[in-house]
This record gives structure tokens, C-alpha cells and sequence, in this order.
DNA sequence: ACTTTAAGTTACGTTAACGTAAACGTCAAT
DNA sequence: ATTGACGTTTACGTTAACGTAACTTAAAGT
């Protein structure tokens, strides 16, 4: 059962970020920890949405849309009109992220061919960095 | 052959951007158009440095980053020790973007899982859309 | 009692990436 | 000659995502 709660600095270590942006995160409604008098008690759910919130950060997400990903994860979406709306936004970030994908894809290609110019240029052919 | 050149906003229509964007870009020196007197006569090497720009938007990327990755591509670097280093830098990226990769990949995971749920709960399994 | 140490609140500052508005030039068509 | 459709420069405004004080409170150790 690994730890169950966390406070709020062994959240920015561990995902080295200042405190500042996790209550900046909590602002925004994106967090709601606990609270122990005033302290803030985190939960494993709230490191798996900073998780979340910080992996959509990575590809390039705003908070606005990494909330709207964390709150297709909850079942809150009763009736049938709003599960068809939830999954059409799905499929759109789908979409986008797929785009994504491929744009990075592409770079990682250009990326590789400037690599080869670089080691032909330096003289090396494909070592792995050997000193 | 193309068509060799393209005003201001015939790129700001294709790339579906402002114009002022473009002009924008250029303040910061990510493009630098030929003048026809006042006016701005994009190459088709502009065009592909806005591809550049544009591609690494939307996989999160700021325009300083885009910079860097397009000044990857010109062999403006003479000796051996700016060779290295753009070989470090260009290694750096691609580890970065690698994460990106993955980070997407987690989340397309994640987003299936949704969108599986959601047909559950719609009574649909797999269709694609039949109306 | 005193001092770290960690947490909190409040509020203003900052950077990036444009948007928006004002005021003007240019050329073709009416 | 004027009206648009495009282009230009200059400059101020805006939003997001925090950073950076500055100050306070509470708990813990010596």
C-alpha cells in the first residue's frame, strides 16, 4: 500500500517543481488535497493527477486541457447525451494527439539526419559514446 | 518547380495563422523574407522554416526551441568543437522528445481505456461511426 | 524562551506569444 | 477621385503559468 499521503514538499521534489505551482494548481481547481488544521495532506489521487498534470504539461498541454483529460477519468457523466459528448472529445484529443505523434515522429526523423552529418563531419560513424 | 515565392498572407492562409504572427516571427528572427520595396516576399525556404515553427508549436515547443532545432539544419558550424556541441544538443532533444513520445503514448493508452468505457456504457462495442 | 524549519496567505512582477487598434501607403477598379 | 483590398509600422493590451517577495503562523528541536 506504498504511502498513502504526502506533503506538499515531498510532491515538489519528487516531481521537481516549486511548491508555489502545486497551490497555483489547487487554485486553478486542477488539485483538492486534504487538509490536516491548515496543512495540505496529499493523496495517492492527487500525486496521480499531478502525474497527469505534469505529463501533459511535457507535450505541450495547458492546465485548462489537462483538466478536462483528468475529468474524463471520473464517472461523473450520467446520462447519455453527456457520455456522447465526453466521447467525442476523446476521440478529438485522440485526433490531436495523434497529429502529435507524428509531428514529433517527423522531427526525430530530421533530427537523425542532422546526428548522421554531425558524426560524418566529426569523422565518427555510429558509436554509442565511448569516450 | 513550385511556385518559388508567396506573400505575407497567402502563407497566413495556407498555415491558417495572422498575419501579425508571421511578422511576429520575424521580429524574432525566425524568418527573414526578401523585400520588394516594403513588401515581404516569402521563399519556399521561409515556407518550410514556418512548417518548422509551426510543427514544433504544436508539440509544445517555444519559439527560442524551434530556433535552435532550425538553426540545426544550416552547416553554418565550422570546427570540430561547435560540431560537438550541436551533436550534444541535437542528442539532448531527441532524448526529450522520446519522453514526448511516450508521454503521448500514455495518454492515448489512457484515452482508449475512456473511450472503451464510454461505448460500455453507450451499449455500442467497436463501430466507427454510422451514424 | 528562542530559533530553525516548513507551511501558509496575499499580492505584485514577469515572460511568451501573439491580438488589436491606429494611422498610413499603394495599386487596381469603379 | 474615391473606394476597397491588401500591405506596412508602431505601440499598447492580454492571457497563461508561474516566480518572487514579504509577512505570518505553527511545530519541533535545543
Amino acid at each position: 500500500m506504498s504511502k498513502k499521503t504526502y506533503t506538499i514538499s515531498e510532491l515538489a521534489s519528487e516531481f521537481d517543481i516549486t511548491t508555489r505551482a502545486i497551490r497555483f494548481y489547487e487554485e486553478k481547481g486542477l488539485i483538492q488535497p486534504a487538509r490536516e488544521g491548515r496543512k495540505r495532506v496529499y493523496s495517492t489521487a492527487d500525486r496521480a493527477r499531478l502525474t497527469l498534470i505534469l505529463r501533459g504539461k511535457r507535450i505541450g498541454m495547458s492546465l485548462d486541457e489537462s483538466m478536462e483529460i483528468i475529468a474524463m477519468y471520473d464517472p461523473d457523466h450520467g446520462n447519455r447525451d453527456q457520455l456522447k459528448e465526453l466521447l467525442g472529445r476523446v476521440q478529438e484529443r485522440q485526433l490531436s494527439l495523434q497529429t502529435q505523434l507524428e509531428d514529433i515522429q517527423a522531427t526525430l526523423e530530421s533530427l537523425n539526419d542532422v546526428e548522421q552529418r554531425c558524426r560524418k563531419a566529426l569523422g565518427q560513424h555510429d558509436q554509442q559514446g565511448e569516450l
